[in-house]
This record gives C-alpha cells, structure tokens and sequence, in this order.
DNA sequence: TGTTATCATGTAAACGGTTACATGAAGGAG
DNA sequence: CTCCTTCATGTAACCGTTTACATGATAACA
C-alpha cells in the first residue's frame, strides 16, 4: 500500500507538494501537479484516513445512533441528515443498539476515543447520568426521543399533546372505553402520549382504567395477539389508541376477528402516519410529523455544535392528526 | 483533551507502560497499574482511534453498503452481520446510497482510505469494473444482490429459481395470463427472477406477453397506481407475481377495487416474506428467504478475508414459497 | 560471590499524513 | 546593480498511539 512517501519519491517532489496537490489549497505549479498526480495513478495512491485524521484532529464523520433501522418514520429522519451531512462533506454513518446496553455502549466508546465528530440520538436507552458526561466530550443532539434537563440540544414533537388530539379525537367521536397500546420502553414519546391519554380523559370525565392499557412493542404480530388476549377478557372498549400504526393494524384486525367494526364499533388511531395506514383497510387515522424537517433541524443544530458554537437549542415541530376510514363515523 | 503522554506523565511512569495498561496484553506491577488507571480516570482519558488505528494499520471497522434500509428484509441480513461482527470485536457501520451514484462513490473511497476494514455490500449500484479494482484494496463480500465473475465472493439465494417456482405455482392454479410487477433497477435479483418467470411460462407452453410486464419501485402506493392504470387497458389476466410484498398488496387491493376477487380471479404471490403479507387480506403468499442466514454466512466469508484468506465462495441459500390466501384456491 | 535468567519498565522509532517555517529563484522597482 | 516581493517548493516537527529493543533490578543457581 503506498504512502505519500512513495508518490513523493516516484514524482521528485518532497511529501509536503504532494499534499498540497491532494488538499489544492495552495499553489502547486501545474507541470509539477500533473507529475503528482501521475505518480498518485502509478500507485493508485490514495490517502490514509487514520493519519489525516489525527493530524487534522477530526474525522469528518457523524454517528446515527438508534435502536432499530425497520421504522420508515425514522428512516426519514436518517435521509434528512444524511442529506445536509453531504452538503456538509461529513459521511453519516448509521448505528444500531436494538436496545442493547452492550451495544450502545460500544458506540459511546467510540465517541469518546473519537472515531467521530458528533452524534445524533434517536431513541437510545443511555442513562442520563453517561450521556452527561459524554456530551463533554463531543457534540450530540437529540431527535424524536430525548431526556430533558441534560443541557443536550433535542428536536421532537410535542408527543403529550398528541396523545392528547389522538384521544381527544376518539372521546370526539362518543368513544368513552379507550385502550391505549403503549410501548414500555421509557422513552420519552410514549410516557409522554400516555400523558396525554390520561389528560384528554380527565377533561371529559373519564375516569383512567388501567385495565385498559396495553404493552407492546410496536410491531403487527404482537398487538394482533396481545388484542386477541384483551378481547378474551370481554372488558368492554370502544376505542383504540396505538403508538404505531402497524400496532393500530393488528388492533383492527383482532377486533374485526372478533365480530366487531371499525369504526363503527371500535374507532382505531395509530401514530407516525406511515404506508401501513393505506395498507390495511379501513385506512388509518394517525398522527402525522414530518422526519424530514426534525432530521434536518437536528443535522443543523449538530453541524452548528461541531463548528464550535455554544448551542442549546429545544426545538418542538408540530404535528397533525391525519383522520381517516378508521375513525370516521358521524361525530355526535 | 489529554493524552498517553499527560497519563504517562501524571501517573509517573512511561507512554510505554500505559499503553501495555491499556491493552492489558503484558505483565505490569499492579501498584503501577493502580496509579496508570487513577491517572486515566483523573484525565478522562481514552485512548485516540485514529492514532491507534494509524499504528496497527487496521480500524476494526466494518461498512454495510446498502440502498436503503426500509427493507425489513435487508434489515434483518444487517442485524445478522452486526451479530457476527460484534463477536468478533468489530464495529459495523450501515451506509445507504440509495442508488445514487456521488453517495456510492463517497463510501468506495472511504474504503480506498482505509477507514474500514472491509465491506458487505447489499444492493448498490457499483459497476463492474469499478468493484474489480476496489476489492484487490480492501476484502469485499457481495450478499443478496451480485455481479458474478469478479472474483468476489458472493452470498444470495437462487432468484431463477425462485421466479419459477411462484410462477409454476401460480400456473398450476389454472393461471394463463400472468402480469409480473419487476423493479427496473438493474438488480441482479430482479433479472433472475424474470428469467424464472419466462422459463415457467415456456416450460407451461405460454408464450411471453411483454405488455404483461410492470415496472414498479418495490412500494405499496406505487404498485397500487400502475396497477390500476393496468387495469385500465383492459389486458385480460388471472394471475399477479411481484417482487415484494408490498407490491403484491398494491396489485390485490386495485384487483379489489375493480370487483374482482383474489384469489377467485386473480391469484398473487409475492417475495421476502415480510409481515405485510400477514396485514392485508387476504394473506399472501410469497417467497421466502432467511435474511439471518444470508447475513451471517456473507459476515462469515468477510471475516476469513479480512484475517487474510484468500476465498472466493459462492453461496446459494435455500428459498421456501410459502403458500396462503392470496393463491389458495382450488388446484387443477 | 559471580553468572545468568526473569521481569518490569523505559527509550525511541515507526505509522502516514499536514503545515509552520525556511529557502532560493525570479521578477519588479528604484 | 541592489533591495524587496512574490512564488514554488523543501524541511522537519507534530498528531497519539504501539512495540522492538535496551536497561537495570531482582531472583535463581552453581
């Protein structure tokens, strides 16, 4: 493997015109330029990026870290920075904890021996009292999920006021018996749509009945079965509020098993407002927020982090509830 | 931000000796290691990856190419890789290009630096001749999708095969005129298995109507629109194989949407044998292939390289047609 | 007691770039 | 002709590790 050594020696030229040839920031003259580059050919010469990297004390390279890729809601915030991360010239590089403290612990291992310039979080379970202590050593942000109070920038939604027009929606429509299928994972959206849940319900009178809660873990299969569970246990229930939209399909579905209609019977929401609303019919009402502009305010905040800046920002984007087949009876 | 050197230095002792602390790989008196590690501590010291890696000429660092990650076929060959890898002490890095040439090229020369040790590529749209050169710089392993005859080694399933047999099955349920919805991106998989198809319509003695053919994006809504303008010319059909999932559903819901029955009057199978198969309905049938197995024997083959065996596998992995509602109707 | 083996540790040379500074030639001004 | 700029290029230090080799102390043994 050639050095810049060996293109020096091959051109007749000392190592330093030869970087200045590589990086044309400086004035090189133009036969000399054309020896470099030939001998760079001969060797098919190309420069090591461990050694630029510690001499220039930067890698030109941001980390994703997040719990799983299959989400396309979070799909589209990775696009969003990859995009401005081009613009930028830093390469994103995407990292995937699946929830797995050893895992993550990895990746913050090598944000702190510097293996690159910054991180963005999406839905990570990193204890507030490590993520401190990292945010000493490089730049992060968070987006979509985050802990408060940690002087760490973060871009969400605002989720509890989502779980609240989710509910507040259904309650809208006569709904009284609400089931929430939540996710226990901590994260901060849905312990926050939780919130919101039991708020919209105490502005109506409801009264919060716990049975009425459900764990799953945002896929299809599994609310379809833990569903099926819930209709054996005849607890009476009008309406559905999922943190997913494939969690709102499988409910749909076990409730449909069961005799029931959607909406008529059952009105059902789910949340992110992806292509698995269209899929299944009825079609479903689902909270709506834009992955595009949350990536893209999180890539901003970060790359203005890297270039040094003092920043702390708290940006909420706003979302929309998208109504569909799967709530739409006549509003009473 | 501190150094080997100001541990060396607080602790009393040589680079040398923190360095062997470090790596733990030679005897050190416990009372100086003792003090190394408070020197550590006290600096929040953690050792430089690029100087270490600029130093053993290696990165422990892997780079997963792919188009795009909101395949949950392609994301489980991804945790598969990531499983092998973490065993193995190795970082791995998931870059997308979707199928964009600049991007491509950004992490091609990423590797010509050596920032990775070696790459699984998934799906990109790397040409030949570029691929020759770069595999004799750095180890590369082609999994799902491929080039034959570069002597790079390659890991997939049998995706003529596998268009035969969903077409013969669908042939075998009395269809005569069956519409193929293909991905017109030049993929390996999606050239084999319209060849499959065509052997089947041949072996059948049907003989091949382009107008048939319909070029699709691998998504739902886009699948549901061309076939509803394929609906529109009236062409008569029976029978619907697509190459994903999410397609075959696009293509039963415009079949529905036109009063006609699936599988009653038109029969669809589809491919990868993801859970949107289970969401519509009826179920689809589709084939199916085990992303775990594909990823780990691709990370596997990769690792032998990278530990400087010369190998060139081919792997051709067992695929299964896994029949539900969507073709279930009587055999004739 | 002298010789040698063993052990913990230090010294210094890499690894492959970048870049501040030095150098020397050519050109322009007086 | 001399002095000063300007320009292209070279020299060498530096980035933070690892590691072959050197060193000196201690232990083992005759």
């Amino acid at each position: 493997m050639a050095s810049i050594q060996d293109v020096a020696k091959e051109a007749g030229v000392s190592v330093a015109t030869v970087s200045r040839v590589i990086n044309g920031n400086c004035k090189v003259r133009p036969e000399t330029e054309r020896a470099v580059r030939q001998a760079m050919e001969y060797f098919h010469y190309h420069p090591n990026f461990s050694a630029r990297n510690l001499r220039r004390m930067e890698t030109k390279t941001v980390l994703v870290l997040m719990s799983t890729i299959v989400n396309p809601f979070l799909a589209k915030i990775v696009k969003a920075i990859e995009d401005v991360g081009m613009q930028q010239g830093y390469h994103t590089m995407i990292c995937t904890t699946y929830d797995d403290a050893a895992r993550e612990e990895v990746y913050m291992d090598l944000l702190r021996k510097h293996f690159a310039d910054g991180a963005i979080l999406i839905g990570t379970r990193l204890k507030a009292t490590e993520l401190r202590k990292l945010r000493q050593q490089v730049p992060l942000v968070q987006c979509s999920e985050f802990i408060p109070n940690l002087m760490i920038p973060y871009v969400t939604i605002d989720n509890r006021r989502a779980g609240y027009d989710a509910t507040k929606h259904l309650i809208q429509l006569g709904c009284r018996r609400i089931v929430h299928i939540t996710v226990d994972n901590g994260s901060s959206s849905s312990q926050l749509r939780m919130k919101g849940y039991r708020m919209a319900l105490e502005e109506a009178g409801i009264s919060f009945d716990p049975r009425l809660i459900v764990n799953g873990n945002y896929g299809y299969r599994n609310a379809l079965s833990l569903m099926r569970s819930f209709l054996q246990t005849k607890i009476p229930f009008d309406g559905v509020f999922a943190n997913s939209d494939r969690m709102a399909a499988g409910a749909i579905h076990s409730v449909e098993e069961a005799g029931l209609k959607v909406p008529e019977d059952v009105a059902v929401v789910g949340f992110d407002n992806t292509d698995v609303g269209y899929l299944v019919k009825p079609h479903i009402t689902s909270v709506s927020q834009s992955g595009k502009e949350m990536g893209e305010a999180a890539a901003q905040i970060l790359w203005k982090m890297i270039e040094g800046k003092e920043v702390c920002e708290k940006i909420i984007l706003r979302h929309e509830l998208m109504i569909r087949e799967s709530t739409r009876k006549n509003i009473i």
